[in-house]
DNA sequence: TTGTAAGCGTTATCAT
DNA sequence: ATGATAACGCTTACAA
């Protein structure tokens, strides 16, 4: 391996002028600056970037941590953070908590151990009271989700209005009786989707029974499952404000195998707007969330506050969501 | 920060055998080794990784190049990498080429630099002559895709039999004009495909005309593309094989609105057998490429080739397919 | 404008 | 079994 003292020898210049090079550092002469960067080149000489890590103390590696990379909600998030961090010399790690407190606590760990130097949460399973001390080992953010109480920079979107939005708009097919889907993330603000539809709905004087609440809604799978547990209840729903556009598909797939008509029998609300929304039969009403805005917000504060540009200061950014109308409402 | 030093001067024992008990180095006495723990427990150290890693040159670190994350082939291969990877101690960073070839070598950079340890290529843009110069900074090995005269490990399907397989299908449910798709990749093993495809017909005795080929075809909206170029000939296909799932619902949503009877008039071969190739309508035939199985191959080679418990050799890994058949075709 | 030398936090070598 | 001490490759006071 060549490094910085190779350089230094083969110009005759000291290891200091080389990497005042290195850094453009502003008082060094033309000529030894030509010489060395000559002398780079043949040697094919890189700075060793663990080597500038330990003594800079600067640490340009970005933990991800989300419930995992095959949701395409998630794949989009980091997808659209990763273009930005790589434009800008940064790197992302990803980092699959599958949902877990104690993986979330494993991959915060590498923040202590100086393998990232910040770490963005899209996802959160601890408690905010646990998470906040790794805080002394790099900026941590939140997006699109965070529990009660954070005190840390937070992008996300309104959940309250998507949950409203989408359920005025059942309500204003006809559609009486709603029910909800959530996933997992009842304690963090994912849950203000739900205020959103009960607000919606209490607006309308509509009931929402308990009955017509679904839980652990995140896959296909989940919103098949769901359909006939729909279809067993005396009183049956007659539209469903699901948590994601798989949930919706899943469903709309059993419906047509039952035959149960859409939307006139069962109205069926996604949620994302995703590619396949638009593509299967029937296209997918839904929420549609400015995923890669998100990203590129998160990303963006993260790198200025690795930088130093910034403090991370409690602060909340709300993204606007909308309503995307097909076929199945 | 704490650091070595600090649990040395607590317990009043050299730097060295504090870093002997972290390491579990066998000759250290039980009572130190006790009182080290104790002390490292209450001063909430941990180790730097940044500042081991320059001293033992060992990295820790994995770069994955893939095309794009938002698609979902690669998505799932990621993600059954990291999953491994992480219960191993070992980091994931995403590098997205966005099938750019000067994005690419920005990203095999990195290895010089020893912002990775080693690299999986899960998608090369580069011909091997000038990606193997950088083998000299860590271990490279393909998986999925290749190009010409790679010298290295692969881990890869059999993509002359997806073709061959994929094709006997159509040829079996009557189809005698068939199309072909593919993407970007013609230069490495994924145009096996298109020898699989043509030695079937061959043997068959039909032809493949020059107008039936389709390049570009990556996604859904290259797929409506495809139909509609498919439709605007004189002499059009029965049945189109195309280059992934994504691409075959594409086609299906513009035939379902033009009311082209499929698979009568038009069979529709996917490429995955991603989740929704099952749960659109028509259901989606597919050749079923076991991509988790893949990953996990890909990443436990790495890992032992980081740890040093083996040598990279070249060596060619070709994991089986099958065909999944469902109402497209 | 340039060089010397002291770290950054570890681990490895060599004594003892 | 343990401790000094010298690296690992780089940046940055400080001095000149």
């Amino acid at each position: 391996m060549t490094t910085i003292e190779d350089v230094a020898k083969l110009t005759g210049y000291s290891r200091a002028t080389v990497s005042r090079v290195i850094n453009n550092y502003p008082y060094v002469s033309e000529e030894k600056r030509r010489k060395v960067l000559q002398a780079m080149e043949q040697l094919g000489y890189v700075p060793n970037s663990i080597a500038r890590q330990l003594r800079t103390r600067i640490n340009e590696t970005i933990g991800v941590l989300i419930p995992r990379l095959s949701n395409p909600f998630f794949s989009k998030l980091v997808d659209s953070m990763e273009s930005i961090a790589a434009e800008n010399g940064f790197q992302v790690i990803v980092c699959q908590t599958r949902s877990e407190k104690s993986r979330e606590l494993l991959y915060l760990n590498w923040l202590k151990t100086r393998q990232m130097g910040g770490v963005i949460m899209a996802s959160s399973e601890n408690d905010w009271d646990v998470i906040k001390e790794y805080r002394a080992f790099g900026p941590i953010i939140f997006c699109n989700e965070y529990p009660p109480h954070t005190e840390a920079p937070i992008i996300c979107l309104d959940q309250h209005k998507g949950g409203y939005i989408g359920t005025k708009h059942l309500i204003e097919r006809g559609h009486t009786k709603i029910a909800h889907c959530y996933a997992g993330s009842q304690f963090t603000n994912i849950r203000e989707r739900f205020t959103g539809q009960k607000q919606a709905l209490e607006e309308c004087g509509l009931e929402l029974r308990e009955e017509w609440i679904f839980k652990d809604a995140y896959d296909t799978q989940d919103g098949r499952r769901i359909y006939y547990e729909m279809m067993a209840l005396e009183n049956r729903p007659d539209g469903v404000f699901t948590s994601s556009d798989e949930v919706a598909l899943g469903i709309l797939a059993e419906a047509r195998k039952n035959h149960t008509k859409v939307p006139e029998e069962l109205a069926v609300l996604g949620f994302d707007d995703q590619p396949i929304a638009e593509l299967v039969y029937p296209s997918i009403s839904t929420v549609h969330q400015p995923v890669e805005k998100m990203g590129k917000a998160a990303i963006e504060l993260m790198i200025s506050l690795l930088k130093g540009e910034r403090e991370p200061r409690q602060q909340v950014i709300e993204l606007p969501l909308h309503l995307v109308i097909r076929e199945s409402t």
